[in-house]
DNA sequence: TTGTATGCGTTATCAT
DNA sequence: ATGATAACGCATACAA
């Protein structure tokens, strides 16, 4: 392992000269620099990043907590950020939580450990607070999707209630009459936010906000399913979901019990998994941008900036929520 | 930020004897080692693990590369790997090559100057050779699923020809006749052995092997779609395909063509990706287990193994690879 | 522009 | 069973 002091010595210099050449400082001649980067070269110099760390009290990893890596969306949300990080200088350290909050505290207690130079975070379910996010210490916290917004610092939100308004309205538009919706869980601003933009979107449409068929506490497709029976019993004729999953679970109880998509019901989620494009009936999908928040998150980290950052969602229409022509009628 | 020292003074001891309290010593009375861990609790210690690796050379950073980490495959083994890495106090730095030989060379660099415990990998596409592995220096290497026999180490592979073998003898048993395959890579043993897999299930069957309707380079969706095309042309009935996604293309490019799956022709796929049941028919897909997978490549870290583990694959049967009654007599 | 000196927090070797 | 001391490799404040 050579070191800067065998390329010191290979030249005749102190180390911190070419501590300084190989930190690009301008206060090293031009013909030293480039010595010292030729003879590093030469020799296969590889600095070591921990010890520049420990002396930096700073890492040049930035963490990445996500709820589950195998939803596409962190995935996607992942690779955006890592695309602007890297680009930086900046290493990726991603941890799943598993949505569970004792994971998450151990998550967050590994990355202060580490001395990351930021994290980006979005919370798991069961996580209702933000009390456990001090545990970081004054690393710079950027949190994404899902965030509180009592805890300080700079946060990356997908438009959230807009979002909602066009989906629910876009059933509304394609002449449902009762919709419900599927709502997530309320300790999560992003959850509290789309319900509030499906109320909107039912009230701006003269119909009266009706409680009995928000069926709250649902996300995953098992829970998705329940919700759905219900709804179908509370004479629901269309569902907003939340999620994707639990959108799939809807679709496949509804489907089990005779019911028909869209043409008596119709079915509306959110994230845009790759998945929705491949059911019968393809589902319509909120789609959330995940690549571009993640650059976003990226990039408000690297500028230190402490406020919040709103990136639009976009509808994509498939089959599950257009009624044919006779049924629009 | 309390260190070793800070517990030292005010427990009127050295650092020497915190730290190999802290570390669990032998060397070190009862008493004074409860002392050490109340005081560090009460104190709100946190070892600084930069300090620590510096000392001892090598972090307790396990990275994982994979080609994409938006592939179910991966993200299981990602987990499964995770969960036997924690639980042996090492965490985990995940990187993504996109397929690509660039990012994979400088991705292994980044690990190795991070001075990693070890590397757990699976190599892009695009690496035709083992030659650039030789810059991990002597981090130990657990290759997964894509591996290069000809550099030694630990491997942990799928039971690749057996698994192809049991696709394709499923695609005969199921009536099929003239069973072509998209054989993906050769330059990836796990391509190879597949469809030697292939080969072996048709022969075995009493069918000549025929090169022409093998289809190799073949992997993602588009390729897939011109794949099958070809294959029709060629007056195949099926098709094995060495990946889902090129399976979902293949679907995709029959339908359209007004070709009835699986009527009219089989589709056998292979990873057992979550989109595979939602599809129309569903798919049926060779499962690779990559949860085990992940577990058996960090195992194989742990215990310094340098031979090969073969995980078995299980076939999961779905509609596109039965004919109905009518169409099997 | 370069050199000197020091410390980041820990672990390991040696001595006691 | 504990203490003293050194070293891991680098970066910076200060001196020249």
């Amino acid at each position: 392992m050579v070191t800067i002091t065998d390329i010191a010595e290979a030249l005749g210099i102190t180390p911190s000269t070419v501590s300084r050449a190989l930190a690009g400082s301008p206060r090293v001649k031009e013909d030293t620099r480039v010595a010292v980067l030729r003879k590093a070269e030469e020799m296969g110099y590889q600095r070591n990043i921990m010890a520049a760390n420990l002396r930096k009290r700073r890492s040049d990893i930035v963490g990445i907590v996500v709820p589950r890596i195998h939803r596409q969306f962190f995935a996607n949300v992942i690779s955006g950020a890592e695309s602007i990080l890297n680009e930086a200088g900046y290493n990726v350290m991603i941890c799943q939580t598993m949505e569970k909050l004792d994971v998450e505290i151990k998550v967050l207690r590994t990355l202060r450990n580490h001395q990351v130079a930021g994290v980006l975070l979005s919370h798991a379910i069961e996580a209702r607070d933000s009390k456990h996010l001090a545990a970081l210490g004054n690393i710079p916290l950027v949190q994404y999707d899902r965030v509180f917004f009592d805890y300080p610092g700079a946060k990356v939100v997908g438009a959230n209630c807009e979002g909602a308004f066009k989906a629910t309205k876009h059933l509304i538009e394609s002449g449902y009459r009762k919709i419900g919706t599927i709502a997530g869980f309320m300790t999560s601003q992003a959850y509290v936010e789309r319900l509030a933009g499906y109320r909107l979107a039912i009230e701006s449409a003269g119909i009266p906000f009706n409680p009995d068929i928000v069926y709250e506490n649902a996300i995953v497709r098992e829970t998705g399913r329940e919700a759905a029976l219900k709804a179908l019993e509370a004479g629901c004729d269309a569902l907003y979901c939340c999620g994707d999953f639990c959108a799939l679970g809807a679709v496949e109880a509804l489907q089990e019990k005779g019911v028909r998509i869209p043409e008596d019901f119709g079915i509306v989620g959110t994230a845009n998994e790759f998945f929705t494009s491949l059911m019968t009936p393809a589902l319509t999908s909120l789609g959330q941008n995940p690549y571009e928040m993640g650059r976003e998150a990226a990039r408000a980290f690297l500028e230190g900036r402490t406020d919040t950052t709103v990136i639009p969602m976009e509808l994509q229409i498939r089959s599950s929520s257009i009624r044919n022509t006779i049924c629009q009628k």
